[in-house]
This record gives C-alpha cells, structure tokens and sequence, in this order.
DNA sequence: TAACCAATCCAAAGCGCTTTGGATGAAAAG
DNA sequence: CTTTTCATCCAAAGCGCTTTGGATTGGTTA
C-alpha cells in the first residue's frame, strides 16, 4: 500500500492524504479523520527511505558499536541503550547501531555522516584526544559526547564527575584511617579512567600520602580482573587495607578475592566500587552491603536522548555542557582498617 | 557532495558512475578506478535513503527491544546485540533498534515492515504462542527467530535446548543423591522458561521424585531475585540441597544467600547455573567454581547474523531451524549431599 | 450583485539514486 | 570495405514521498 493508492481509495489527491497524515493545518478535520481511519485500516505507512529522502530528515540517531569480541561491548553499553530506548521511544526515534569495520572506527562514523542515514551520532567512551570528536566537529555533524575530551572547540556533553568521584572514595577511605589504598579502575586513555586516577591522587596528594604505582590498575572491567589483580594486591608489602574498584563487574572479583584470603569486607578490607546502577546487580543488597559512588549510566543515557530529540527539533547544541555530580553512598563494604 | 556533481567533476554520465561505484562489468577498468579515486578524494559516499528507494533493499535489519525500565533489557540483550555486530559488521549491515511505544509491540513490529527500513527482522525471547511470529509469518516478512514457539506454519529458529539443560543439570544432582531440588529461572510463558521447566519435571519424573511447587520460582534474572528467593527457599521444610539457577545473575544471589546461611556451595547446597557466557562474569573463577550449563549467548546471535547475511542475499529461508545442544561442565559448586 | 477571502484541495516538481533501453565507436569478422 | 559484435557509455524513467505554487469553492463583505 502506497500512497497514491490509498489516496486513491480515498478520491483525494496524494498531498491532501500526506497532509492530512503528517497534521498539516490545511486539511479539513473530517477529511484528516478519513485518511486517518484508512490509513489504519488498510495498514499504511509512510515509506521511510522515500520520506526521508524527500524531507533531507532521517528521524534516527546513529551509534558506533565495537563489533570485534572484546569486552567493550558490556553491560554498561546495554545499561546505556537502554537509557536512550527509553526516551527515543516516546518520538519513534531508532537508533542505527554501525558495528566497526576492519578496526577502522573513523571510517565508520564517515560512512554514517554522509550516507545521511542518522541526523545525530552519539558517541561514548572518549578518550582525551578523541579523534572522531575532532572529526565530528570539522565536519560540523551534530553529536552529542557521553563523557569530555581536552578537545576546545565547543560541542555538547554529558558527563559525570569522575574524578570527584574516586575524591570522593578515596577521601572517605582515608579519613577511616586508611593509607594504603588501591584502585583498580578502566583501561588507561578513556577519559573516565584518567579523570578517576587524577581523583584518587588529588585525594592521596592533599593527605600527603605517597602514591605506590602497584597499587593502581587499569584493565577491562570483569570480575576476573578484579580477582586477579586482588589477590596480586593482598601479597604486596605493604598490603593495602582498601580498593576502590571502577564497576560492579570488578568489584564481584576483588569480593571474591578478599573472601578468598579469609578477610573480611570491611574490615580488614575495605572496598568502594563506583556503580553505574546495574537493575540485577544491587550494591545495597550484597552481603555485606557496597559502599558505592554511584551514578546511573541508564538516566544519563536518557538524558543525553533527550538532547538529541531537542537537536532533532533544530536546537543548536553548542552550549550543551552537564556535570553530574556522583553520590558517595557509604554501606558496610567500607570501614576503619582493622589490624590483623 | 551527490552523485551528479561527482560525474560531472569526472566528465562522466550519473549511470556510468553509480556502475562503477556499484561494481556493475559494463564499465571500463580504468573509468572504474578513475571513479574510485575521485569517490574517495570528494568523500562521496552515496545517499542511504535515495539508495535504498531506488534499489528497494535497505541494508539493515531490525531489531524491537524493550523501552521501559523493565529488566528485559539486561546483559542477555547485551551480549545478543554484540554477537550480531560482530557478525554483520562484516557486511557493513546495520541494525536499526526499535524501541517499543506505548507497549504495543506488535504495532512497533507492523511500523518497521510498512515503512521499510528494514530487510528483516530479528524477534527474540519468544513465548510459546507468540504473537509477533504468527504476525511476521501472515505479512510474510522474513524474520529469524531466536528461540521457538508452539506455531506449526515453517520458520527460520536458532534455539538452545533449554529443556535438555535444565534435564542434564537436574539429573546429574539427582546422581549426586539430591532429592529436594530447586530451581530459580526467568519469567513464566517464556519459552525458555517453559521448556526449562519441562527439563526438570523430565528428570525428576524419571526419577519418581516428587515436585514440590515451593520450590520452583519463576521471575527476573537479577541477583537480588536468587538472594531473596534462596533465602526462602533455605527456611522451607525440607530444604532443597540444590539449587539450579537460571542465569548468572541469580546465581551470584543465590551464591551470596547460601553463604549468609553459613553453608558452603557445593557442600550443604549445591548449585548449577545455566551460563550464557557473559565475558566479564567467569564461571570457572568463581570460588568455588561453579558449575554450569553452558552455551554461549554471543556466538548464537553471531549465528543469527549469519543467517541473515544469507536472506539479505536472497536465500529464502523457510527451513531453517537450528537447535544447539547446552553442554553441562561440572565444577565444585554441585556435590553430593552433605547432612547438617 | 460583484469583489474578496479563507479554507480546502490539487498537479507537478523535486529529493538522489538505480536501472532500462539505447547510442556510440572501435575492433573483429565476412 | 562493409557488416557484426562487443565494450562503453549515456539519457531518461522510475522509486514513494514532501512541498511549492496554484486552482477551486463557498461564504463574506461592501
């Protein structure tokens, strides 16, 4: 069914149908009633491509996805879809996901941009340079940052303080008693990862305590690395007395370690995990509960989505800029060092 | 930069070009590299929607997940939508995720066929008589599903075989000796969920082991689920000695439940989680380790993938059903039964 | 009654691409 | 030297929609 048919069907021209269906004020209200009832009846809808083309506006957003099977694609990427989907629903907005060709990540957000098949990418997990933020920019392509870059030339983002975040941690850790504090946190270069590192030493720094690199780790983030690297940990001299893990993932590991060494969390080990706010992995239900810094990756993925459909809408976005403080939520996971 | 600008630069006709672009034999090599090289040099790359209207194919399949802030939309997606990435991205096929409007997903799944944005459709986490699948199957859109149904009309499914998972874990625990056999899996009507089910009944029939409804739990994937429902499952009379978890997620509740009682898995309480292979969650790290029915999430999705590629192609796809056998990988998490 | 004006509808021109059905010229065949 | 064949290339017709610029109509106003 097509439109000109249906226009058929209904002895009207094809302008008249297409108004009357996109809510043009030149249509009769009974005529409007008509097309819409027969739309429905007969199950037509607009072909997208050629309503797109015809309208140079695609009514998606585009996102690029790692393809290869690495861990980049997790839980925190599903956490952040999910986000979107939530807000996208409510304007029949799609997101197109392009998986990365050939490793070749600048390339795909080329083809994205002039296929002219998204009217706004997203892109996620920067690092401090970005090159595709820079790319984006030049070729002047509304996108929308899930994190910040050092990059100068004004463009929207959304990001959480991460770096207020380990502060935060690492601050209440120390004031507990603690001085030998680990972090096992993302992999080094992504923005998130620097910022939380330059959080926990700012942290350290004003306590004048001296840094030991072994105890700062930057790896995937899964339970397995966090075992790993614990149970490394837990053999150092001196032996930290408390970890702040960079995910939930991680931090499953690093309780399973402490467990693993006949310690106990909070007490002889404490443990403070940044947590994205996974819905099947409750920090305050653990056993003992987790001292959290928590921010939900899916609200920021919501919000970032309403951006865009404000972009959609033509709202320039140059000055978009939101910090989004991180809450510190102390539960039993963390606690005075105890001697042993 | 369009295609007449481009065949202009090149003193060259529209048709020529597209052909050449296109790869057509009726154009000279030396024109067709010529083409290439001023392609690339312009960045020209052809416009996604004029394309598709012409040609009538779209290059992208589609996707319906989700948009509430339910927990369908979990790690289990996650790694599905990763399987097909990793796949497709090798055919530069995108996949459009659709979220679902005002929870009619059947009119989101009627939207994406009319408006042909999409190739084909991937449907998963069926029920047994599923509505999308009898609907898919009536408009005659080429659709691959990812699990089964009861719907006798041929279609393409890949499905695992979750009754014989479910059948391999709850006889092997009968083996051990366990007679009170529990077991937490996903929703009800799923039809996972359902054969699952019928796998366990199975055993214990064969077994003349009585059922006890108390101790079949139907619900979310969420650690918090396996903590609770284990904690009742403990205070019953009698109390299981076994447990079969559904997913990973529960079982790390259900994990954390048995040692807050003071019991050790694979000792007082066993446990047998079906595992979908997360990357970040390791079943043989776990301490103990556990043991699983496994079979991996990404690779079925990659499998999928595969599929598809083959019904863009044109290969019709009526008969494909592919049921993938669940490997039961016995660790230190299930044991005979230990008395108090 | 004539002139005017909304309100309503329509024909036709794109949007940028693919593809059909020929042209064109050079090489091969007669 | 003419005819046929083949390899190249091209003009123009869609693909299904939106939108511009006018027509048409019935009701108002002078």
């Amino acid at each position: 069914m097509k439109l000109k048919e249906l226009a058929e069907k209904l002895s009207l021209s094809q302008t008249t149908v297409s108004r009357a269906l996109n809510g043009y004020p030149e249509v009769n209200e009974a005529t409007r009633e008509r097309v819409n009832k027969a739309a429905l009846k007969f199950g037509y809808s607009a072909n997208a491509n050629a309503r797109r083309l015809a309208m140079g506006r695609v009514g998606a957003i585009g996102l690029v996805i790692p393809a290869d099977s690495s861990q980049r694609f997790g839980p925190h990427t599903a956490e952040f879809l999910a986000g979107l989907a939530e807000r996208l629903a409510r304007d029949e907005i799609d997101f197109l996901l392009s998986p990365i060709v050939d490793n070749d990540e600048i390339s795909v957000y080329k083809r994205l941009i002039s296929s002219k098949r998204v009217d706004a990418i997203i892109v996620s997990g920067p690092v401090l340079v970005d090159e595709r933020v820079s790319m984006l920019l030049d070729a002047n392509f509304p996108f929308v940052l899930h994190g910040r870059t050092n990059i100068e030339k004004p463009h929207a983002w959304l990001d959480i303080d991460n770096q207020g975040a380990f502060y935060q941690a690492a601050s209440h850790l120390i004031d507990l008693g603690h001085r030998h504090i680990a972090m096992i946190d993302g992999l080094r270069g992504f923005t998130f990862s620097e910022h939380r590192e330059l959080g926990y030493r700012q942290a350290l720094g004003e306590r004048g305590i001296e840094i030991d690199p072994r105890f700062i780790v930057h790896d995937y983030f899964s339970d397995e690395i966090g075992f790993r690297e614990t149970q490394r940990l837990l053999a150092c001299t001196p032996q930290p007395t408390a970890i702040i893990a960079g995910s939930m993932m991680t931090a499953l590991g690093v309780a399973r370690a402490v467990r693993n060494n006949g310690y106990q969390l909070g007490k002889q080990i404490s443990l403070i995990t940044h947590d994205d706010v996974f819905p099947y992995l409750n920090a305050s239900n653990m056993v003992p509960s987790m001292t959290t810094t928590r921010s939900s990756m899916r609200s920021a993925a919501t919000r970032i989505a309403e951006i865009l459909v404000r972009v959609l809408d033509g709202e320039p976005l140059h000055k978009i800029h939101e910090l989004w403080p991180v809450e510190l939520i102390v539960r039993q996971s963390s606690g005075p060092p105890v001697s042993r």
